[in-house]
DNA sequence: TGCACTATGTATAAAAG
DNA sequence: TCTTTTATACATAGTGC
């Protein structure tokens, strides 16, 4: 093992969150960062026992998701439906797996990449499908236009601004889970 | 700022990826590591110009989602609905930000959080939401009018999209993967 | 209860094979 | 082009306010 004298790479170095140009690092930093993300989400499962569903859409069109206990599962307890009412939802989860997980929550991992793969084989073209709903909606979201609206010159004083504005954003977007109005109807939805 | 002597802190400790038992940290870490996620999936869309949903439903059953362009609208991308679709349509993605942008992309991370924890908490609910309308014109701050009255506004459409996208998500999934759990179209409760 | 800090584990941008 | 390696940026467990 030789060990050449001189740095053998710059190491990590800091890249500003905006689209990535360059069309081959960008396509590389997405293969790289879609598994790191699905590594975090099957973490956050095991570790806390939370249902968690993620999917993705390359621009290039391919798909891929991960879930716990699938995507599926998860998708479905998000989006109950009125009529089908009694989706009580699953406390479901995982159980615990062992500790040499590593390879079988790998398999499990690609497993869960292919079939979403597969389903989106069929579903490729809805990247241009979801835009025309989302446009046909009408406006665009709040937060686009109105920070658009503001003009890049207002951008840094604005930005000033946000910097505290973020904190109470935050507490306030958890504060609404737990602080909403309780649905005024008897009626009242079981959530676990 | 005196800097007491001794270690401040044991610094990051490594744990395994399994299930925390205690109670409190377990929540800690959800907290955390869900922030941690929905940064993640934030980058990868910023960078690659993706599509990315993540849906996260606590052990407690409080659901949290992050999106880009919104929860529902890739959700609807994974399910495509086949009358409803086709037609080009002006991309909308990534708008061009200028460079300090790092507050306003945690604002717009923020807002997407919020955004999608209040719909996919009513969507627990819809048939009461629906019946609610409520006029937040009293709002005293843009980000909590906005955000309450999006949720309304577009639930009753959501919901019913919704409906549709259940549906296509089990045949896929039925036809793409045998192996899937046969979901009856009754209500069927599976676990794992 | 929540937020801030710090040391350290982990993810990953580049470079090399 | 894909895999491996390196150096470093970033995430976060444990702790204190």
């Amino acid at each position: 093992m030789v060990r050449p004298r001189g740095r053998q790479s710059m190491g990590r170095q800091r890249i500003a969150i905006r689209r990535i140009e360059a069309k081959d690092r960008r396509q590389v930093t997405f293969s790289k960062r879609r598994a790191g993300l699905f590594k975090k989400a099957s973490e956050l499962s095991m570790l806390t026992g939370a249902s968690v569903a993620v999917v993705v859409f390359s621009e290039a069109g391919h798909a891929f998701g991960f879930g716990d206990p699938s995507v599926d599962a998860v998708l479905r307890c998000y989006a109950p439906v009125p009529g089908d009412a009694a989706a009580p939802v699953p406390p479901l989860r995982g159980a615990g797996f062992g500790e040499g997980d590593d390879d079988l929550e790998a398999l499990r991992r690609a497993a869960e990449e292919t079939k979403a793969q597969v389903a989106a084989e069929q579903s490729r073209m809805c990247e241009v499908a979801e835009k025309i709903v989302v446009a046909k909606a009408g406006r665009q979201f709040w937060w686009e236009a109105d920070v658009e609206a503001l003009g890049e010159a207002e951008l840094p004083e604005f930005a000033r601004a946000l910097e505290k504005l973020r904190a109470n954003v935050h507490r306030h977007a958890n504060a609404l889970l737990s602080a909403q109005p309780p649905p005024p109807p008897p009626q009242q939805q079981q959530q676990q």
